[in-house]
DNA sequence: TTTATTTAAGATAAACTTGTCCTAAATAGA
DNA sequence: TCTATTTAGGACAAGTTTATCTTAAATAAA
């Protein structure tokens, strides 16, 4: 369903936003280890993450990445897809169609439609916030 | 969501069926032409689709592809993913943690579990027979 | 039996995603 | 100021998906 990228972005983020909650930074290093992901992989993944700001980094000794107080209540699992993957997920024809086009639908179009309003909603509606509460709390892993 | 494989594959089943229907069998040029999708791909994923037994193909002249009378009502969308995509979309975590286990659930456990069953549902309910009578009626397009 | 037509099969190429590595820039602390 | 630490950025490598090309096999019709 989602790229690699996103899959770790997601996971990461999680992880960060844990730590964040108890105003911890966390080196790159801490991250793979904790979501078990290729760290150089990662470190590009969260690059882009901090250009979009949906991450905030630090350089040097004591650096790290951590999430500000000010986007920590909002940030939703959308924020993350949408920096990584664009609206690929949104856009264009389920059955890749060159345009979509509900005068000239595909065959498939309202089911897309259907299924696309349901992932939509799961994105917008997990804030990150409360996916690291349930990591910490112990009701969800992070890695197997 | 879906393979580019898929995509043209879905396609082609849907123009062979509404072909099928007033008996006609169709070459794999018609198809490509028809669906708008790179020829020589568009071979190799029927010949896949063949192997399944999703389609039937007939060699040599007046040969080409089509859906036997007995499998005509029962193909469903279903059918076509699992023979080109496998159990892909179905299996694994979300999240791409290593295993998908409940015990251990990843942080979007259960709202995955929610939005698969709904693609499941729409690829068991769509019978291919029914998007071709669509395509037939001018109710919906392979192209734009 | 020969030829033309059409799918099957296998090799190869191009494009994209995933992953690695090396150097630069920033910054904290000695 | 110098050194160690950490992210940023760019180049590159490996892997996978997408796409093409060429030859083989099947078969209908002349
Ligand atoms: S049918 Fe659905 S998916 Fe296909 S073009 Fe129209 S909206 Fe897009
Ligand atoms: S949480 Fe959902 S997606 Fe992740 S492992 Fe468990 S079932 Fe699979």
């Amino acid at each position: 369903m989602f790229s690699k990228t996103t899959e770790y972005g997601i996971r990461a983020m999680i992880f960060i936003m844990s730590n964040s909650l108890q105003d911890k930074r966390v080196r790159l290093k801490e991250i793979a280890a904790a979501i078990d992901s290729p760290e150089s992989f990662t470190a590009k993944i969260l690059q882009n993450l901090s250009k979009a700001n949906v991450v905030d980094s630090v350089k040097g000794p004591h650096g790290g990445f951590e999430i500000n107080k000010d986007k920590m209540q909002t940030l939703t699992l959308i924020d993350v897809v949408i920096a990584l993957d664009g609206n690929k997920l949104f856009e264009g024809c389920g059955l890749g169609l060159k345009a979509c086009n509900s005068e000239k639908p595909c065959p498939l179009h309202q089911h897309f439609l259907e299924v696309r309003t349901k992932i939509t909603a799961m994105l917008v509606e997990n804030k990150i916030i409360d996916l690291a509460q349930d990591l910490q709390t112990g009701l969800s892993f992070l890695k197997q």
